[in-house]
RNA sequence: GGAGGGGUACCAAAGCGGUCAAAUGGGGCGGGCUGUAAACCCGUUGACUUCGGUCUUCGAAAGUUCGAAUCUUUCCCCCUCCA
């Protein structure tokens, strides 16, 4: 029991649920097994809501476990009803194909990819899903399932009594994330299913199917709900969601999601999303706060982005926060240089580069004293900016509150 | 099928002929305080504007009216009770 999978999955405060703990912490402790989570392929990237899942997946591999990643490409094409009030928009397929080439990305960025033993093995059930046969499975696993329990559990339990309406197409997701999870135990051995505290619903049917289709026990576990001290969710800064993708989201910003944790989650995230080691944290308990951020915001950029990156966002937010200069880091906002020699008004620069989402909300900030230029409050909502104001640094600072900079740069 | 109730901004919810771009609460954003935290306090929260206004918005469409979120008709959707 000492140090196995199980106990640190608890110790870091992964556990929500589980079928049969027992005999799984038996069972894992005795040989080396395979287990998947399955990620929704709606967006083109994955965000930090699916982080606990990714780190789960990390652990798996450290005690020696191999992770099957199930990016549901014929999932997707259904949408999962868990938790959503409203049927989701159904993408196409081409779309569904590309986000999965990306997301698969974040993976190998997260995951140790050498190891021939442990490397993720990366599955997609449209393979499977896309060519089942109606009448077959009906016949073959529609039996295993009774409308009466399909119609107790919460996913679909609580969309009926929202009054919300429920396709039948979504009714069906349950039965083919179960169906997955038969299809993955068949060809690949697979033995658990890890998920969201929403999954459980659906792993159970998973297991239950599997047990009543192959005779074979496989388990189920559930990683809690993660809400902020605060109450919110989890996952959402100044600049919308926290997505785990350079792209999409600076390694900057992604250092700041971090540095600005609520204090009371501080120790929590370091258990769940660093590799810092648990006897390291009880440690590092009783240090300035402020330094527990830092120190949180490094080691969680650094997995995703790299070490230098971290450092670099560091010394950005230093420059930007403490000594108010402008940090090399802050995301750029390039201009022609043609187009200020006449000059443009500031109201167009701010709407026109996303600093901003309208006129009116830029005249609004500039009233109320929150848009800046070089760190001097700007009242003149008509200010033309023109070349002379960028000085021989060809650069200007323009802030909006207090954590939002943009380096506004002519080329 | 019958009888009632309802659909309002990001969410919840008031308004029920003009003073309504629409009370109030939550959320968001900004400011103050501070530690880039929390709590608290204040401001703000449809768009465009030459700051005079203009345009779009109260389930959808048509109508009554000088004037409609508010009245009428039709349609769509939801809820409750009865059959």
């Amino acid at each position: 029991m000492e140090n196995s999978f199980l106990k640190e999955f608890k110790d870091r405060e992964y556990f929500n649920q589980c079928t049969n703990a027992d005999e799984l912490e038996r069972i894992m402790s005795k040989k080396k097994i395979k287990a998947y989570i399955g990620f929704d392929c709606t967006a083109s990237s994955l965000h930090v809501g699916s982080l606990l899942q990714i780190m789960c997946l990390r652990l798996l591999q450290k005690h020696g476990h191999q992770p099957i990643i199930l990016l549901g490409g014929g999932t997707t094409r259904i949408g999962d009803p868990s938790g959503k009030e409203e049927t989701r928009k159904i993408l196409s397929e081409k779309e569904i194909e590309k986000n999965i080439k990306n997301i698969e990305k974040v993976f190998k960025i997260f995951l140790k990819t050498k190891n021939s033993k442990l490397k993720p093995i990366f599955v997609n059930n449209y393979k499977w899903l896309g060519k089942l046969n109606y009448i077959k499975f009906l016949r073959d696993i529609g039996k295993h399932f009774t409308i009466n329990k399909m119609l107790s559990f919460d996913s679909v339990k609580l969309r009926l009594e929202r009054e919300q309406s429920l396709s039948y197409m979504e009714f069906n997701y349950m039965i083919l994330q179960a169906y997955d999870f038969l299809e993955l135990n068949k060809s690949k051995n697979c033995l658990m299913q890890i998920g969201g505290s929403d999954q459980w619903g659906n792993i159970v049917n998973g297991v239950e199917l599997v047990k009543r289709y192959s005779s074979k026990q496989v388990f189920g576990l559930t990683t809690p709900l993660i809400t902020l001290a605060s109450g919110a969710k989890m996952g959402k800064t100044e600049k919308g969601a926290v997505w785990l993708d350079a792209k999409l989201l600076s390694s900057y910003d992604y250092w700041q999601f971090w540095r600005n944790t609520d204090d009371r989650d501080v120790l929590k995230f370091m258990k769940m999303f660093t590799d810092l080691n648990l006897d390291q944290i009880e440690k590092l308990k009783n240090e300035d706060i402020n330094k527990l951020k830092k120190i949180l915001a490094n080691e969680t950029t650094s997995m995703l982005h790299g070490r230098p990156a971290a450092l670099k966002a560091e010394k950005t937010a230093e420059k930007t926060f403490v000594s108010g200069g402008s940090g090399a880091g802050l995301p750029e906002i390039k201009i022609e240089e043609n187009s200020l020699k006449e000059g443009i008004k500031i109201l167009d620069l701010l709407s026109s580069n996303k600093i901003m989402s309208s006129k009116s909300e830029a005249r609004r900030a500039i009233k109320g004293n929150a848009l800046k230029i070089d760190n001097q409050i700007l009242s003149d909502e008509n200010k033309i900016v023109r070349l002379e104001d960028f000085g021989n640094k060809k650069k200007l600072k323009i802030s909006f509150g207090k954590k939002k900079h943009y380096l506004i740069k002519i080329i």
